[in-house]
RNA sequence: GCUGGUGUGGCGGAACUGGCAUACGCGCCGGUCUCAAAAACCGGUCCCCUUACGGGGUUGUGGGUUCGAUUCCCACCACCAGCACCA
């Protein structure tokens, strides 16, 4: 065969035709071969498509699951459709078209630019949060919440967005601001639908020690729940007309309970009016009103104490000591009973508030005297406290405890710092949530035979600014029967949050066409995930709430287990170096994007997706360089070259040379695969190619082989079109996985580095079997290192074997 | 402030459990080919001294452990990310 130039641009487009005409990546569930899911967090589907940093989180993925399966496993790499969102709302505001219409065709641009990327996605089993056979299980779960007491509505004070004119969670709060459009965020009191998460606190703690997830995630994860061990104590507080109410306070060092000398409740705790004295009335109500007045981002920006007396006093349990209440906003409501004893000996933020306003500081813990210059954290002997004086405080805290809960005025208790997940949106591009509301009955979960609820179509996308979501408008979808008694009632409008439909997606994929149930059977064997990958950036909500819902579905019987991601990787972002010279992200509006679709033209999808993988360490974010990509195109060039000029005149014995580099190169990408460390296997491949090129040899067919199945799940195109080219059935991807013999893989001949005092003073080479003493006389033969010992004694010898021999000398 | 991460040539980065630092690629310099250019190929490229032979230094800074440290320990500096009064 007469050698041809390596093209791209035909072989390319041939083989995606063949994968897809053969069904190729269609997961079969009669498939007897061991199962592999691998999974890629699933897009919003943007208008303004993928760049080079989103093609970065599926290349990785892709070369995983093609290795995979040349490894021998059924292996499931499906895709779908984050799609609602109010991304789309805002696009059809803007637009005047619909929010399903500019999703559809965001969708086919999307799908479109994925297909370039060559990966081995399973397109039968695609999902789409919007579509209501998959919104229906959406609604599904909802109810199966509803009805075990998960899901509830309240009234809360809750995170507003005045931009984007919605309610949002906690979790989409950044720093004070809306996370999505960057605005200041405000409070505002609404009626709320929540999903108490909190009932799993413990168990989304305590999972995660059983999972292959980097630790930082894991960090993330477990300060979010944040587990505090401690105990409620009750207080007495004396309200201005003398009554007596009990005063429940958290604390983690009931060790410290003698050192109370003030307590602070939140400004919104509701024994606050009762308690507060004639003469302080004015002073409390302004520091109310000027606690509600400011944004969390000036509450956490300031450093100083503020606060206001109420003019009551509280009577401490352990000691019957009156001590006085004061208001502050640095106790919380929304944390613990928002009611706190105050040490300041001991905590802080209580030191800096009695430096504040001068009141009393009591040291309880520790042998030395520290009152008057900082508060003492740690742990010591017990001091000024009772009976319990002299008790180191780990085991004070225990026995106080234990006489709290003898007197019935406290017990060991464990707080979080989870929250609830507010679950409300009032936007329109969301799932209904399937609940009627009836006079009578409260609020009735949608019967199960009426799921869907279908988003009806609406002329006004706007959110109405009101607090309701624009599906209020539309009577006649609003009024219905209420599914228990009968009479009239009011459906639901709020939506769900963009979460919904991706805390569960992964588990659709299995039976994606399933229309009586979530899962079938058969899907079921393909669960859970063996691989998740994706962004950081989903480091704790996604992951959080899509653990949550698994849990839930397992304590309903619909899965089998309990953590639904076994092994998860985070992709590092691609920045790009702009104009103002540091490193951006990649974003549309910095008009920073790379386009794949022109370096695909220019160079080939094998090419784009080595040098997304050469780029740099695959966890850490990594610079774009416009010139990078030449760098693996001509490596793939040579490699092409290299086969194409030997191929058909194989030879018989494989020397010596090149069934080291073979072995060495599957041995090399094997263990780098394993352990993702995708940069260094395509520098491997270029070694390799470094190598034999050197060689004028043609090598041997075996050593070919290899090489191209070894390339396969790196440069798909690439791999198929030499493997027909060297003579072989289509397709590749039917091999098995090269194997390496170790014996091979280090060199009969070694080189010795030779250290004289710790410094590199020459190499000699000798048999990889040399003795030590071999060595050490040979190294004392050569020239340049034996200048280095005339007229020295050797004190002492050094040698490791095949690498280094280092020699004390003086 | 707390928690975690990172720091290696002009640039992206490599170095498995402590063993020849700077692999691989980009860029740059020189050469071959060409009327010329592009492409391709060959050679060079951490810094300093030396015409050369050769020598000295170098993994953010300063210490330590070790025959030997990019790797382990201590302190510090810089940058990045997450959290931010959580009792």
């Amino acid at each position: 065969m007469s050698e041809e130039l390596y093209s791209h641009t035909e072989i390319e487009p041939k083989w995606r035709e063949y994968w897809k005409a053969n069904r190729l990546h269609e997961a079969r569930d009669d498939d007897p071969r061991p199962k592999y899911y691998c999974l890629d967090m699933f897009p919003y589907p943007s208008g303004s498509g993928l760049h080079v940093g989103h093609w970065r989180s599926y290349v990785l993925p892709d070369c995983w699951s093609r290795y995979k399966w040349l490894q021998g496993f059924k292996v499931l790499h499906p895709m779908g459709w984050d799609a609602f969102g109010s991304p789309a709302e805002n696009d059809a505001i803007l637009k005047g078209i619909q929010p399903s219409v500019g999703t559809r065709r965001n969708i086919e641009n999307f799908k479109r630019q994925l297909n370039e990327i060559g990966a081995m996605y399973d397109w039968s089993r695609e999902v789409n949060t919007t579509d209501p056979d998959y919104y229906k299980w959406t609604q599904w779960i909802f109810v199966q919440m509803f009805k075990r007491d998960l899901a509830y509505k309240t009234y809360m004070p809750i995170n507003w967005c005045p931009s984007c004119k919605t309610g949002i969670s906690n979790e989409d709060v950044v720093n004070g601001v809306c996370e999505r459009c960057g605005t200041t965020v405000t409070k505002r009191e609404m009626n709320q639908w929540m999903l108490r998460i909190t009932r799993y606190a413990d168990r989304l703690l305590t999972g995660l020690d059983q999972l292959d997830w980097p630790q930082k995630v894991k960090t993330m994860q477990t300060n979010w729940i944040g587990r505090s061990e401690g105990a409620h104590v009750t207080f007495s507080a004396i309200a201005a007309d003398g009554s007596r109410h009990p005063l429940e306070i958290f604390t983690t060092r009931p060790d410290t309970l003698f050192g109370a000398t003030y307590m602070v409740l939140a400004p919104e705790h509701p024994l606050v009016p009762q308690l507060t004295t004639p003469e302080q009335q004015a002073a409390v109500n302004a520091y109310i009103q000027k606690a509600r007045s400011e944004s969390d981002v000036d509450r956490a920006a300031k450093t100083e104490k503020t606060g206001a007396f109420t003019g009551a006093m509280a009577i401490n349990p352990v000691n019957g000591e009156q001590i006085p209440i004061w208001i502050s906003d640095y106790v919380l409501m929304g944390y613990g009973t928002g009611a706190i004893m105050a040490v300041p000996a001991h905590d802080e933020r209580d030191y800096a508030f009695a430096k504040t306003f001068d009141l009393e500081i009591r040291e309880v813990i520790g042998s030395t005297d520290g009152v008057g210059k900082e508060a003492y954290t740690g742990d010591g002997p017990m001091k000024n406290s009772g009976a319990f004086t002299g008790r180191p405080a780990a085991q004070g805290r225990k026995e106080i405890v234990a006489w709290l809960e003898s007197q019935g005025l406290g017990r060991a208790a464990i707080q979080y710092k989870l929250r609830d997940w507010v679950f409300s949106r009032q936007r329109y591009w969301g799932e209904p949530i399937p609940i009627v509301h009836c006079a009578d009955c409260g609020p009735v979960a949608v019967d199960e035979k009426d799921l869907p609820v279908r988003l009806p179509a609406v002329e006004q996308y706007q959110p109405t600014g009101t607090g309701e979501s624009p599906l209020a408008a539309i009577s006649e979808w609003v009024n219905t029967p209420c599914p228990r008694c009968g009479k009239p009632g009011k459906r639901e409008t709020d939506t769900m949050p963009q979460w919904a439909g991706s805390s569960w997606y992964f588990l659709r994929y299995a039976s994606p066409h399933a229309t009586d149930r979530l899962i079938t059977e058969e899907g079921r064997k393909w669960l859970p995930v063996d691989m998740y990958v994706g962004g950081v950036e989903h480091a704790i909500l996604h992951l959080l709430y899509a653990r949550f819902f698994t849990m839930f579905l397992f304590d309903i019987g619909v899965v089998d287990f309990e953590e639904p991601f076994k092994r998860l990787f985070n992709q590092g972002m691609i920045t790009y170096i702009g104009k103002s010279g540091k490193a951006e992200k990649m974003s549309k509006s910095k008009g920073n994007v790379v386009n794949p679709d022109d370096l695909v033209q220019d160079y080939g999808c094998d090419s784009l997706r080595l040098y997304e993988l050469f780029v740099g360490p695959p966890e850490l974010d990594a610079e774009w360089n416009d010139k990078g990509i030449e760098g693996v195109h001509r490596f793939l060039k040579r490699a092409w070259h290299w086969v194409s000029i030997h191929n058909g005149k194989w030879a018989e014995a494989p020397m010596r040379e090149l069934l080291i580099e073979r072995h060495r190169l599957v041995k090399n990408v094997t263990e780098r695969l394993e352990s993702l460390r995708m940069n260094t296997i395509v520098s491997a491949f270029m070694e390799f190619i470094n190598a034999v090129t050197a060689i004028p040899e043609p090598p041997d067919r075996e050593t070919v082989e290899a090489f191209l199945i070894a390339m396969a799940p790196f440069a798909p195109h690439f791999a198929e079109e030499l493997w027909q080219r060297t003579g072989h059935q289509p397709t590749i991807f039917h091999q098995k996985w090269p194997v390496w013999d170790e014996a091979y893989t280090t060199a009969t001949v070694a080189e010795i580095a030779v250290q004289i005092n710790g410094k590199l003073r020459g190499t000699i080479r000798v048999e990889a079997d040399s003795t030590e003493d071999q060595v050490a006389s040979m190294a004392a033969a050569d020239a340049q290192i034996g200048r280095y010992l005339d007229g020295k004694t050797i004190r002492k010898r050094v040698y490791v074997p095949g690498r280094i021999l280092n020699l004390i000398v003086s």
